[in-house]
DNA sequence: CCCGAATAGGACATCCGTGTTCTACTTAGG
DNA sequence: CCTAAGTAGAACACGGATGTCCTATTCGGG
């Protein structure tokens, strides 16, 4: 019962963070269809709710990349699998962006520097087998993909995108490039 | 005496934004040098300061946008122009991503829509000149390049890029693509 | 059916941010 | 120098959010 609770509560926060960062324990609470006092018997202050919601997303994009094999064949098939994999959950780790509050937790911090890494690993195997341009920086490389994560699901949210175009459009312009 | 106030709110404002998009007006004043009550008394509203701070913001990338003729040369080089013009100031208008509290206002909204339409209209130019792949839809290239401009914003705040390598880097990639 | 755990719902204290008002001080300009 | 605008600083009211406590109610398993 109270697990069922605590998930109702984690699946509002979810569904509330990403569009308003500043969203209050009582709307957490209304939208989990739970009372305001259980919110607060289940997670001990605001702080302990949001770091439990950010743990829960890393949780779900780790599993979701592990799932992709990404040491097996080429790195851009790869790149293309973790696209795929994660634009559809874009939504959820959208709020991580906004403010310091959730930055703060070092295990936060360490999970999404792990998960940079392994993206990295990839990159970086990519250029051995000389499936990749080495004279890009692998670092930008990282960061212009997972900006590109998320563009992607914010661009599917906002109509202007196909949910099953945005992977392959995304890998296309960022392997390919945009021009003839 | 006012207007020097009024400045050094504002310059406040954008620089505790970006990384505190729930910065107080307490904190913003002592930021600015200024007393709490001067900063209600230039802003009669939390949300009027915002507003200020946002459309100062697309004034400034407006005018750096115009700086760059974007309908002179080739597509490619003008976007090149925009990203050497946007990355430096991209801070900005970083915070202008966080929540709903700002994206209310029309005026800001269709001044986005603006500069948005703007860029699309370089896009298709690049499309109809031979110079960009038109396979790739337009809209999405206008979120990817947005998209791309405050990574690099972002990669550069945080030292793993060279400020002067951000904007070729960012254009590279976008056009010429990562794969060999 | 019954007992215990979980929950709802109300009341309350407390803190923080906003916005207002007043007074005293500073400063720029005539 | 003197006046008027601008400012600092303190005090206050108000609202909203957090966090706590208590009691009645519900619900599920034995």
């Amino acid at each position: 019962m109270s697990d069922k609770s605590r998930q109702a509560i984690l699946d509002a926060a979810v569904a509330l963070l990403p569009t308003n960062s500043g969203a209050s324990m009582a709307e957490i609470a209304v939208v989990a269809d739970v009372a305001r006092t259980t919110v607060h018997r289940l997670f001990t202050s605001r702080e302990e709710l949001l770091a439990a919601v950010a743990i829960g997303a890393i949780d779900r994009i780790d599993a979701a990349v592990l799932a992709c094999q990404i040491d097996q064949g080429p790195a851009g098939e790869a790149l293309l699998r973790i696209a795929e994999a994660l634009v559809p959950i874009g939504h959820e780790f959208r709020f991580l962006e906004v403010g310091p509050q959730v930055w703060k937790l070092d295990a936060l911090n360490d999970r999404w520097y792990r998960l940079a890494d392994r993206l990295g690993a990839l990159i970086e195997r990519g250029k051995r087998d000389g499936d990749l341009r080495p004279d890009i920086p692998t670092a930008w490389l990282v960061d212009l993909f997972s900006s590109a994560l998320w563009c992607a699901a914010d661009s599917i949210d906002e109509g202007r995108v196909a949910r099953n175009d945005a992977p392959r459009l995304l890998i296309e312009v960022l392997l390919r490039g945009a021009s003839t």
